[in-house]
RNA sequence: GCCGCGUUGGUCAAGGGGUUAAGACGCAUCCCUUUCACGGAUGAAUCACGGGUUCGAUUCCCGUACGCGGUACCA
């Protein structure tokens, strides 16, 4: 396999809190999939929102893959050729590509400030468009490349204006890709709003972000929870316009794991009467203690098992799979569209059965671990 | 509101034009067991609704309803 087809897949989280269910089972889909096709599964930080970063969340996301046995093959801890691994040093590189949108014709800088913007949204809301967007249909109403003069536009950024960068989605256009799991999904354009691409304080968006490095770092395979399914077309346009469809990653987008009322929540991960994350989180703030799998007592093999079972079949009646079983058997084809809602008797029930398949000398082991855990 | 994705028992789900519509978790009853586990048997419970297509739709198509996601200078 040369290095054009080699499977490269990667993992993206921002350090914000603790990793829960959805993101584990993310890593397992990506770590499986490089496993199976002999590929890398990547880590990367993305740590572009400086308002929301927590400290220590990123050791605490290593902790948690050391745990679950799903390491990276490249990460900020075991660089590949592709670093750096932390977006928020990668920082000059997405500007070059901003800039070369804007030279295109498919962004622009956008002035406007946070207080125009409100306005904005306050003045276009109607009951028939309660959240208005910045798209094409007010974009020539705003502070922008678009409708100031060229000097007036050199004027501010001379100035030190703040500004951001917005991609200017095309008008009627449809977008469409073929997602691995769901099939053909297309979209219209106009009903895209103009995404951020490069904010006022010099940082990406996700959305930038996300298609330069997947880029750089010669990711073959996309794959993301579902709640990305909507921005889709953003980084879609973004391949076109910069590298290429022929280069572009292929997607899959994971269906959620959802809680007994509708979306699982970190917030909520102390209400459910079971974990939410892979392992103990403490809040720095509140000082709030979220109790995690890993301390409650699930070992970590019935743990991505169980996980692995939520959207993803075989089609035989195993169900208790190890994870080179996984490795082997493990298919994109075979991952559900619809969402899963998660069951703790389940997952109990998981757990029960690799216990059971301890002898007596790790079970002893297992057990003074978890005890030991709760002192 | 608009856009997108979904919809097989309470939950995870197999199946996919003709089936008694698998299996697992949980639940109930029973058996095994000094106890706790383990194990075994049986049972209740499902194709959201309405139109098409068809000799025949749970399966294909279109609507509707419902659910979830998105609609940020968050990811």
């Amino acid at each position: 396999m040369n290095t054009e087809n080699r499977v490269r897949v990667r993992f993206a989280p921002s350090p914000t809190g603790g990793l829960h269910l959805g993101g584990v089972r993310t890593v397992l889909f990506n770590y499986l999939y490089a496993k199976k096709h002999g590929g890398d599964f990547i880590l990367r930080i993305e740590d572009t929102d400086q308002a929301r970063f927590v400290p220590g969340a990123e050791e605490y996301i290593f902790d948690c893959l050391k745990w679950c046995g799903l390491n990276p093959d490249e990460s900020v801890r075991n660089e590949g050729h592709y670093g750096p691994y932390r977006q928020s040093e990668r920082k000059e590189k997405y500007r070059l590509y901003a800039e070369e949108l804007i030279a295109e014709g498919h962004a622009y800088y956008a002035f406007d400030t946070p207080e125009e913007l409100d306005e904005m949204r306050r003045k276009y809301k109607t009951d028939e468009n309660p959240q208005p967007q910045y798209d094409h249909k007010v974009r020539m109403r705003m502070k922008n490349s678009l409708t100031l003069s060229g000097e007036d536009v050199h004027e501010l950024i001379r100035s030190n204006t703040p500004y951001v960068i917005r991609i200017k989605m095309p008008e009627n256009e449809t977008v469409s890709f073929n997602d691995m799991i769901r099939g053909e999904v297309s979209f219209n354009t106009s009903l895209v709003d103009d995404k951020v691409l490069l904010k006022a304080d010099e940082m990406p968006t996700y959305h930038l972000a996300v298609v330069v490095d997947d880029h750089l770092m010669k990711i073959s395979h996309a794959f993301r929870g579902e709640e990305w399914l909507p921005s889709a077309p953003v980084h879609i346009l973004l391949w076109k316009y910069l590298f290429g469809l022929d280069k572009m990653p292929k997607w899959a987008h994971f269906p959620l794991i959802l809680g007994p009322n509708g979306k699982l929540s970190k917030r909520d991960g102390l209400k459910y009467g079971f974990p939410v994350f892979a392992m103990n989180w403490t809040d720095a703030k509140t000082g709030e203690l979220t109790e995690g799998f890993k301390e409650k007592g699930f070992l970590p093999e019935a743990f991505i098992n169980l996980l692995a079972l939520l959207g993803w079949n075989d089609g035989t009646e195993q169900e208790v799979f190890s994870i080179e079983e996984l490795i082997h058997e493990f298919s994109m084809g075979r991952v559900h569209s619809a969402g899963a809602k998660f069951d703790y008797e389940k997952a109990k029930w998981f757990n029960h059965e690799w216990i059971k398949k301890l002898d007596a000398g790790s079970l002893k082991e297992r057990v003074l671990e978890a005890l030991e855990a709760k002192m």
